[in-house]
RNA sequence: GGGCUCGUGGUGUAGUGGCCUAACAUGCCUCCCUGUCACGGAGGAGAUCGCCGGUUCAAAUCCGGUCGGGCCCGCCA
């Protein structure tokens, strides 16, 4: 007999049919027993009232996998309007050991619990609220790709073994490379910038490693960037518009296909307008200076509450989750950054919901230039980590821009989860390794 | 790296000097229960209160250290 799976049982009503699934709740009634069987399209309940049948579950647990066979009655007592009955049960895969949590309730998200949420991942990923928070993410890459296949965005996948530390700044990890010291890509952004001069058009959505002994909630050392390079760009503004189009159509789709998984996970309503708000990193200071009267017109980035403040104004002033600040102060640009004539940098930061999730930035396309804004940043520039890279510089790199866009908080934001580890399945911080 | 804060059965909590021989909920085990869906009822097992040291007649509770979390700041392609 052919598997049917849970969500397609109602359309089987009167006929014989084989589940298969795992052991997801026992209700025990004397006479009758209910139990809910999980499988990839959510549950199904089953009626057992043979004793021999309930018999064969005494001792397992939660998780235990299943084949049933038995009929499909319509009851509109069962969820769903349909169950099985007169089943006959097969335990395929016996569990007898008690589960660490429990999977059938939800499971606490507050901050003081996350450690017993990623130490108990495994069993705790079956749980279907947080099965919830992991399709979102995967329909919200699925749309984000077929956005930028649509137009004619290529997608790579560079290395993430390096050959040695490629800018001052950022902490890297080092690891063992046989006799060699290798690093841990923090950011696929020369290598992005490279195929600009193959394709004009990329992304790619993989992992970077950050060794920053950061311990907030927004902080992971391994991420997942979406990170995005377009060639021919007539300005920065057009590379804004590119990625504010792809987040907004991304976030309306997962708002309309998800609109249940979303209400039931307590996401806030989306407020988009048809433009994303722009202000320079001055105007928020001067703007959050007046509002607040701490001063922070002195600071080259947005300090995190100035970022919470603007997004709050940009909210409910203006219509939108998303706002862009843009127009860094020239102490806060680097090397490969491109620079306007009135100093600033051509940058933006795109916000959601008062976290920074990508970074926008025009690119600095001519040879002789980048050398000379390297050598100003005190960098070697005939070093293997750069020698490669200015390569494509030199035999030709178009006006480009792009953004480093991080999944992790776009889905963290989107459903409104106070950690991005929630959001992660298996998050790597400053603590944690595992599982 | 700095500041603040928290560690009590598997899980979540209560208890903040003696009433603690550590309580409650949930999970687990046994029994009862024919429409449950956080099923219900009766009973049971399960923690030397993160660890080490100290103060005290007496420590889960106070002090010191240590280990492990969490939040914020800083840092952050």
């Amino acid at each position: 007999m052919e598997r049917t799976l849970s969500r397609d049982i109602a359309s089987h009503i009167g006929k014989e049919i084989l589940i298969k699934g795992w052991l997801h709740k026992k209700r025990l009634l004397g006479g009758l027993t209910f139990i809910n069987v999980r499988d990839r399209a959510g549950l199904v309940q089953v009626l057992i009232e043979n004793k021999d049948e309930t018999e064969k579950l005494r001792g397992m647990q939660i998780g235990t996998v299943l084949e049933i066979t038995g009929s499909v009655v319509a009851e509109e007592r069962a969820p769903g309007g349909a169950e099985i009955h007169d089943p006959t049960v097969t335990v395929t895969t016996p569990v007898t050991d008690e589960p660490p949590i429990e999977i059938d309730k939800p499971i606490s998200h507050k901050s003081e619990h996350l450690d017993t949420l990623f130490e108990h991942r495994v069993v705790g990923l079956r749980n279907l609220q947080e099965q919830k928070i992991f399709k979102i993410r995967a329909d919200l890459t699925r749309y984000i790709r077929e956005f930028l296949h649509e137009n004619e965005f290529v997608e790579i996948d560079t290395p993430k073994l390096l050959s040695g530390a490629t800018e001052g700044g950022a902490e890297v990890f080092e690891v063992k490379y046989f006799d060699q010291t290798a690093i841990l890509a923090q950011s696929p952004q020369f290598y992005k910038q490279i195929m600009v001069g193959v394709f004009e058009r990329v992304y790619e959505i993989g992992h970077s490693y950050r060794a920053e002994p950061s311990a907030t909630s927004r902080h992971l050392t391994e991420l997942t960037m979406l990170d995005i390079e377009m060639g021919f760009v007539e300005s920065h503004q057009e590379v804004m518009d590119t990625v504010a189009d792809m987040t907004k159509r991304a976030l309306r789709r997962v708002y309309d296909e998800h609109a249940a998984d979303l209400k039931s996970l307590q996401a806030p309503e989306l407020v988009l307008n048809d433009s994303v708000p722009a202000f320079t990193i001055a105007e928020i200071h001067e703007m959050y200076t007046n509002a607040t009267k701490t001063d922070t017109t002195d600071e080259k980035d947005l300090i995190p509450d100035e970022e919470r403040w603007i997004a709050e104004h940009a909210r409910k002033q203006l219509g939108s989750d998303l706002v862009y600040a843009v127009d860094f102060p020239k102490v806060a640009g680097k090397f490969y950054h491109k620079f306007k004539d009135d100093g600033t940098v051509a940058w933006g930061d795109l916000l959601f919901r008062g976290l920074e999730i990508a970074t926008v930035p025009l690119r600095e396309n001519n040879y002789e230039k980048m050398i000379e804004q390297m050598t100003a940043a005190g960098l070697d520039v005939t070093h293997d980590g750069f020698k490669y890279y200015l390569q494509a510089f030199k035999y030709g790199l178009p006006m480009h821009g792009g953004c480093g866009f991080g999944i992790d908080r776009l889905v963290q934001k989107t459903i409104g989860l106070n950690n991005v580890k929630e959001a992660t399945l298996f998050p790597r911080d400053i603590n944690r390794l595992g599982p």
